[in-house]
DNA sequence: CTGAAAGCGCTAACAC
DNA sequence: GTGTTAGCGCTTTCAG
């Protein structure tokens, strides 16, 4: 890479001649800054980051703690934080926690050294079961703003930006009993991390306010053969006419092993899922989902941090942003 | 962020001396190092990495630039690179070229400009349509070496990881012609990207080897509606009783329609697709899938880009690896 | 109009 | 054993 050095050397100016030259300054002669860029041009050259961001404090780059980049809608999260960011000349570092609460407690720590100006994260899993915040506390207290999506730790104060799981479970569940289905099922492999357990709130409190049905809920875990799993429920419960599926996965193989046992979707069973748009392409009737926005959800959590780190947003009013779900109804609901 | 000088002037030594003392220097006595140390904890003193990176000429950082984060085998291959590049003290920053070839080029500019000591790749359609590389050649001429890997540019010299796609399918194909299966079919939603190519390029050489069978290929577009193109596709040709996807979206989306067809899999008709093991669950029966182990490419992507980075290769002896896959019978194959 | 100098945070060669 | 100094690449204030 050229540096100013160089350029100056050969032109036979200063250094703070030719940095003034390239940032248009008015001191510098029309003449020398001709001289100047058609040299800078000739070498490509380009400021160095590294040397910018230590003189401005400013990396203009954000740290990204994803949980798990093989979840597609925390993938989709990731690019619309991405697309949003480039988009306001930052980069983004990717530190992948795998649900680990150390590796999210080492990637705060190894980026809070300076490389980024803040972070944006949902929480590993680990850290909702243990309830563990400090990390992040102490991440804020430093002065490097947080915003979390999704999986959020609600006793740290700093920007969220989540989704009306709750309200969209709620609301889906009652779609189907308004069908008239009686039997209804909550499948769910994700039953540790906050998310999941709203979606089962929501799904019980509509079960619960008709007066009359009984909630009836099937935990897949990690380590289970889900379709396995899936299938021996189906056996045991053969009354079964809706499902609710609080991930995508869940919701197509239970659609998938219903068609096996012969039934008619969505003559004699319902199925709802938590899911993305190319998730519906992969069962047949295409499958009804609960769209959440992923990548709105990216955008969204990159502007608020980018304000943030801009200071255009006074320090204490944090917000909670929700961003509502749609039910995209497909064919696998009357 | 607490700073050399701070700790420095609250010990009233001088700066060096506490560097000194924190990197174990011999030259400073043990009662100062202790002194020095204590204080460093107290304030939880970490190294800035940018003066670091400004100083050594090193940022330590790899930048990953994947055409496609949805995808989930390149997500994966990332998975691969972030664990693999962690392990050795580095960190990624990720871009997302989108398959578009201006993307991919500011992105190799943007990062090129001191932010990274190196790049991890795969190319974007749109630069393998137009057969671009003069950025990549350019990339690697300032001193940056690129690691490219699934989809990769032959004419730019430098390492590769990549998969054996054409032996790949030409064995998948070969397997489904011993099982007798006289009618197969190719599908691909990939056919203008290198892979997909070499991938039809397997399956065109089993089936010609024959002597008698005739290729039967089936290209489906991003913006074709997937389930509607070979469901009519089917319709087509009944007497289809094999298929080869390219892509675990078409071999999901043909199983299920084969099934919906009333076809029974795998007595009537057979299904291979390049896919994962949750995509197999996905299907019923499960899905027979060839699996790239998306996460060893990256981890050697990684690795083989760290070596370069510390200047153990040889700068002219770039290699090309190849990972090779494995065909995991399930259900749907005999 | 141009240049010298300081400083961002750190390390290391070289004094003392 | 400890301190001074220079330098990584850049911007910016202040002198000339």
């Amino acid at each position: 890479m050229v540096t100013l050095k160089q350029l100056a050397k050969e032109l036979n100016v200063s250094i703070s001649t030719v940095s003034k030259a390239l940032n248009n300054s008015e001191e510098i002669g029309e003449e020398t800054v001709r001289r100047v860029k058609e040299l800078a041009e000739l070498y490509n050259y380009r400021p160095n980051k590294v040397a910018l961001s230590l003189k401005n404090n400013k990396t203009k780059t954000i740290g990204v703690i994803i949980p798990n980049i093989l979840n597609r809608f925390l993938a989709k999260v990731l690019f619309g934080i991405e697309r949003e960011a480039a988009e306001h000349g930052y980069n983004i570092i990717t530190c992948i926690s795998n649900e680990s609460l150390q590796k999210e407690k080492d990637s705060l720590q190894l980026l809070g050294n300076g490389s980024v100006d803040g972070f944006i994260l949902s929480v590993a899993e680990e850290s909702q079961i243990n309830n563990e915040v400090e990390h992040f506390k102490n991440t804020i207290k430093q002065g490097l703003p947080i915003v979390m999506f999704d999986r959020v730790a609600h006793d740290v104060l700093c920007d969220k930006v989540i989704v009306d799981d709750f309200d969209a479970t709620y609301n889906a569940t009652k779609s189907l009993i308004e069908e008239g289905r009686g039997r209804i099922v909550f499948i769910s492999n994700i039953d540790d991390i906050s998310v999941g357990k709203l979606r089962e709130r929501g799904y019980n409190k509509a079960i619960l306010e008709t007066g009359r049905l009984e909630p009836l809920v099937l935990k897949v875990k990690k380590k289970d053969d889900h379709p396995k799993k899936i299938k021996s429920f189906f056996k045991k419960n053969n009354s079964i006419d809706g499902i609710i599926a609080a991930d995508s996965s869940s919701g197509i193989i239970a659609l998938n092993t219903a068609v096996n046992f012969g039934l008619k979707v969505p003559k004699d069973i319902s199925v709802i899922a938590f899911a993305s748009k190319s998730d519906s392409n992969h069962t047949l009737p295409k499958l009804t989902t609960i769209r959440q926005h992923a990548k709105i959800i990216g955008a969204h959590a990159a502007q608020v941090l980018i304000s943030r780190m801009q200071n255009t947003l006074t320090e204490e009013d944090v917000k909670t942003k929700i961003v509502k779900t749609s039910l995209v109804k497909n064919k696998s609901t009357l």
